[in-house]
DNA sequence: TCCTTTCCGTTGTAAAAACAACCGACCTGT
DNA sequence: ACAGGTCGGTTGTTTTTACAACGGAAAGGA
């Protein structure tokens, strides 16, 4: 376990608490670490979960089975990030999702009421990895409704400029780079990559905008 | 300010917490009141935000502008919602949303960092308010995800499959009840209610479900 | 350099959705 | 009983999308 702590100090969990904390701390959390081989779960749907997680080695898929038994993949989880976290509350019923080991991994355990009660006194970083969780909730919170905020739209068109809009405002210019080639943005806009292509180039004969790349001019 | 104390402690924030701790806790937490006239903006977008907000009286609506001036309103807050709470994070960047007043209406300032600071050891139902926080962000965020999932598929009948599997399996049975009427559901899928309503007879005809208002029997 | 792969714009067709309009069933208040 | 409103199913038309297929530009490796 005590390899993977420099793994810990980069996470979003226990930014601004020292190497030499964490260590300290690991008891205090209640933590465990457990190895997955590649393809075993590391969470099954149904089940009820009492621990926040974070991936200290390998990588994981978010996967789903529906009723009629279709499978779909949902996202991805690299090494240093939290899941499981929104689950954990005592109301929150069961995973909805399973989580599997894409290669082998390593995933350190914390039992959420360790976390959330704060202790003793002699541990000054707890009050910090309790509001980091806060504020990692909070992060994925936004990007979860940024996310709806263009998926409610109905046509490709109207997604496409909800999204490019919102970037123009967050940096703050009408010309803009985006972190999605064409095949990222069109997944992450649950839209057709080919059908999105196209609209976008109609959108520059109309005179909307222009790109090149994942460079983009609003007008 | 002590009048709305009762309010509050119906609230997600202060459950748990009694009436006459409440009262005790508004200073610690640092609370102000601050009422607002039909048709004023409670928060604007482009603020930075440091409160975690609860509404006591009125209702509001939260709505956004984007980049061409087109105007759309996604979301009610109604009395006892807490709201604001995943934009006070240091590095969150500014409100995405106006939030507007819909009829005359009282909100609840709470000074995040008073919030999440656990306070000298005066305040034994801090603690609590922290966690209800905590678990009241997991809530919106296993709400956000599952919405998510329903609108990130392609067609109308797959949001339906989604949804209804779901549901199906949240309430353990092959035969359910679903808290939306047409429109709603079609609002909350994002689809045209008519269209959805087609789909559902087509559905039905293949076999796949039968329905009668609100209540769905998978097959 | 040549070969392969990735990226992405384009086109045509078939499928699906949006939209508008209409109708009947059912409530509710008068 | 009647008028008005809501709800939801149906239909036809138009618009938009998904899908499949292709080709050229660019990047990367052997």
């Amino acid at each position: 376990m005590e390899e993977l702590v420099p793994v810990l100090k980069r996470t979003k969990l226990f930014s601004g608490v020292g190497d030499e904390n964490i260590s300290t701390m690991l008891s205090c959390l209640g933590a465990r670490l457990i190895k997955y081989k590649k393809g075993e779960y590391v969470l099954r749907q149904g089940e009820y979960l009492s621990d926040i997680l974070v991936l200290a080695e390998g990588s994981l898929h978010i996967q789903k089975d529906d009723y009629w038994g279709n499978r779909s993949i949902l996202g991805h989880i690299g090494v240093g990030e939290i899941f499981g976290e929104a689950y954990v509350a005592p109301d929150s019923g069961t995973l909805l999702n399973d989580v599997i080991a894409v290669e082998d991994s390593s995933v350190f355990f914390f039992d959420v009421k360790r976390v959330i009660t704060t202790c003793s006194s002699a541990c000054r970083f707890h009050t910090m990895v309790v509001q980091n969780l806060f504020f990692a909730i909070s992060e994925k919170n936004r990007g979860l409704v940024q996310k709806l905020n263009y998926m409610s739209r109905r046509t490709t068109r109207e997604k496409l400029i909800s999204y490019l809009s919102e970037e123009a405002k967050k940096q703050n210019s009408s010309s803009i780079t985006i972190p999605f080639n064409r095949q990222q943005l069109a997944d992450y806009l649950s839209v057709d990559r080919s059908a999105m292509s196209n609209e976008l180039g109609k959108m520059r004969d109309e005179g909307l905008l222009e790109f090149e790349k994942n460079h983009f001019r609003l007008f």
